[in-house]
DNA sequence: ACTTGACCCGGAGCGGACTCCAGGTGCTTC
DNA sequence: GAAGCACCTGGAGTCCGCTCCGGGTCAAGT
């Protein structure tokens, strides 16, 4: 019956700060959640997927001006649809690049770390820092 | 012969700008690094290969502070190898967690992908935003 | 009747990592 | 000797993404 859900279980749900959640409505990342009676928000199920979307872009790097571009196309409705795929699809690529990117660095982080390995059991002395 | 490298010189190789360069040095990131006639900084080749560190550590994510922690221990010697590799083995598998979690929510992002991509060519309409 | 607790609002504040600025110096190059 | 250029300094400013604050409201519990 209750369709709804408070503020309180969306912060459970969601994962965002209640602070975060007002601060997203606020800048239109957000549609404008519904109020009940006494002007509390009721967040819709809708709502909740959407936050989910929006937890996965923000997690993977999205600035929030895009994700806002994002939201604007979603509420333009179904003409917009080919522009979002887009939007996601170069998104997708530059999560890519990130990867890529993480793991090259990643690689020489573990060089250093086996270098530090040559160093720590014997006795001998070193050069390098 | 001349050993050293300038400011400009550093910018290049190194990909920090300037004003980076400055700022590290500031907070200590970097040793106080040498100076000329006239007060202009001369990077030794040394300086260069720290940099090299730091731009990995920075590119993988790895926050100022505990770079300063990082470099403050290199500052002190041989004695805290261990320490530091610590620091490293630690910072590497946080970039395991950072690599796995933005596969996680890639893979989410491909799905919506190939959502988006179902509603393109056919005229069918949809439910879903 | 009163206290709690969950929420409301607008606006200020914060932490991180730079980046920019104004004014100054000193070597070349016309 | 004037102009350019690369560099210097300390300190202020910027951008991002929240997060906190003070004061207020409402409903439920004791």
């Amino acid at each position: 019956m209750t369709d709804f859900l408070s503020p309180g279980q969306v912060v459970e749900r969601s994962g965002f700060s209640l602070d975060t959640l007002r601060y997203y409505e606020r800048i239109g990342l957000l549609d404008r959640v519904e109020r009940g009676p006494g002007g509390r928000r009721r967040y819709a199920g809708e709502d909740l997927e959407w936050l989910g979307v929006l937890r996965c872009l923000r997690d993977t790097g999205m600035p929030i001006a895009q994700m806002r571009r994002y939201a604007e196309l979603a509420r333009e409705g179904d003409g917009t649809i080919a522009e979002r795929m887009a939007l996601l699809i170069e998104h997708d690529e530059q999560v890519e690049r990130t990867v890529a990117d993480l793991r090259g660095q990643q690689a020489h982080l573990k060089q250093k770390i086996s270098w530090y390995r040559t160093q720590l059991p014997g006795p001998e002395a070193a050069s390098e820092r």
